[in-house]
DNA sequence: GCCGACTATGTGGTCTGACCACACAGCCTA
DNA sequence: TAGGCTGTGTGGTCAGACCACATAGTCGGC
């Protein structure tokens, strides 16, 4: 007779994370309905709710009512609103400073274009033999492609900006690495006020919007080319470059505690 | 007369999220009482907790029964409970492959590693003039106190994680850069389940104790001599040996699509 | 026989009201 | 004055009801 000392929705939570590390709940698989859960688990169905909400906010669950083979509650696993809505309340919560936002995806996104550099030298100095099936090109197709849109003109600055940013996921998505996607996407996402409000402070949109398109298909050059360190350096000059050209992170030289 | 198509739980999430972008609420605010947040924004209660809910588990808010100072719903901002149950639940419903969590801790480790290098190397190059005050030695006290703390003899093999994790987060905190730290305590906690059963899979616990211990001080002591380049490869090797002794990343050759 | 409209059913979304345990603040008694 | 006692407001939970919605099945007209 021990006593269950968590809150209802906790054990909701634990109960479906438990589903799901055994095997139980699978992406694509419907959880059971509300009632169900919480005449099973012992609970009310608002606690069922509560735990649900959790889910669905973390990208775990989409939720469609009506009736049918796609309504309830599906288990998705995308997580990438999850983090964003995280990261974007952090920062509005003053738990993330934007410099650390910007540090971070500094960071990141230099390491996914070295890594991508790799993958293509990789590629081409094992494509004689195809001992590796592991080892080919990651596509960059889609990153080509939204530089080729970008070049569109009579873009407006939030157009251009969306693209940018699709962009630069494009190069996380290219590395294949879902955490890192899912963190791009975050980051990105967390300071996009910022971002947009950092256009106005620039001296010329269009000399800037120029510039910004010559760096990205320089860093995409840099992939293609098979140099790591030089789509590091170019990566790292692009964003560093930016942020400090809208004053949105303070000094790019500080590198600690900054 | 336009009609919000957003759910209840938004409206009151969004209005929070509003409050916090405005100044109107900091950390260490109180949230006003659920009753008087459902009647203030013409909601039930029942969506006023879903979205307080929400706020508890992404770490914006910490609530308390009772009465008092202490009492209700107060915004704490600390991101890392919020990104460690993000990126478990993930982990949990394969959305996040457990290979991407130790690559992505692997990139943002060394990045850790060699920054901390670089602070040192810059407070001692500008310590005789004392013109940069934000230049100073980063914090490395904690980390060999855990380090000694790793020596104790007996320690059971739980203890013995449980210090070494602190101590990677430690160095993330000497660090300074909040949204590295909580994204490292948060693929900390994702794969701390399949580190503890790897444990179970090494030749020699007791060996390769000895050999983190040694190689943790090593990566110390290439920060504290303020060499980058070191302290990267060090720790690049640290972590990559460990999880492929362990056999929990598969492939760590492998930097593309793996 | 075929196709449309209609209805039954089940889903999540929401609100309301009620009760509980809890913690503090103030009172009230010894 | 010190101790317990009670009032009050908090979050935590549950139960019940209703709604909008989407599907699946039925029934009607053609």
């Amino acid at each position: 007779m021990t006593v269950d000392e968590r809150r209802a929705w906790e054990i909701v939570l634990a109960h479906i994370e438990n589903d799901l590390l055994l095997g139980r709940l699978k992406p694509g698989d419907r959880l059971p309905g509300e009632r169900v859960l919480a005449t099973d688990l012992g609970v009310g169905r608002s606690s069922v709710r509560e735990a649900i909400r959790v889910l669905e906010v973390l990208g775990l669950v989409r939720t469609n009512v009506g009736s049918g083979p796609t309504a309830g509650a599906i288990i998705v696993a995308l997580p990438g609103g999850g983090m964003s809505a995280l990261m974007r309340l952090q920062v509005a919560a003053q738990g993330f400073p934007v410099a650390d936002i910007v540090k971070t995806r500094l960071v990141l996104e230099t390491a996914v274009a070295a890594e991508l550099a790799e993958a293509v030298l990789s590629a081409a100095l094992l494509r004689p033999d195809r001992q590796h099936p592991d080892r080919q090109d990651p596509d960059l197709g889609r990153c080509a492609q939204l530089l080729d849109a970008m070049d569109a003109p009579g873009l407006t600055e939030d157009e251009f900006l969306a693209l940018d940013a699709a962009f630069h996921l494009s190069l996380a998505e290219a590395c294949g690495n879902q955490v890192v996607i899912a963190t791009m996407a975050g980051l990105r996402t967390a300071i996009e006020g910022y971002v947009r409000a950092g256009v106005g402070r620039l001296a010329s949109w269009p000399d800037t919007s120029a510039r910004l398109r010559a760096e990205h298909r320089g860093i995409l050059a840099a992939i293609e080319a098979a140099d790591p360190a030089g789509a590091h350096g170019l990566v790292h000059a692009h964003i560093s470059g930016y942020y400090a050209e809208t004053r949105l992170a303070p000094e790019q030289n500080r590198t600690h505690n900054g």
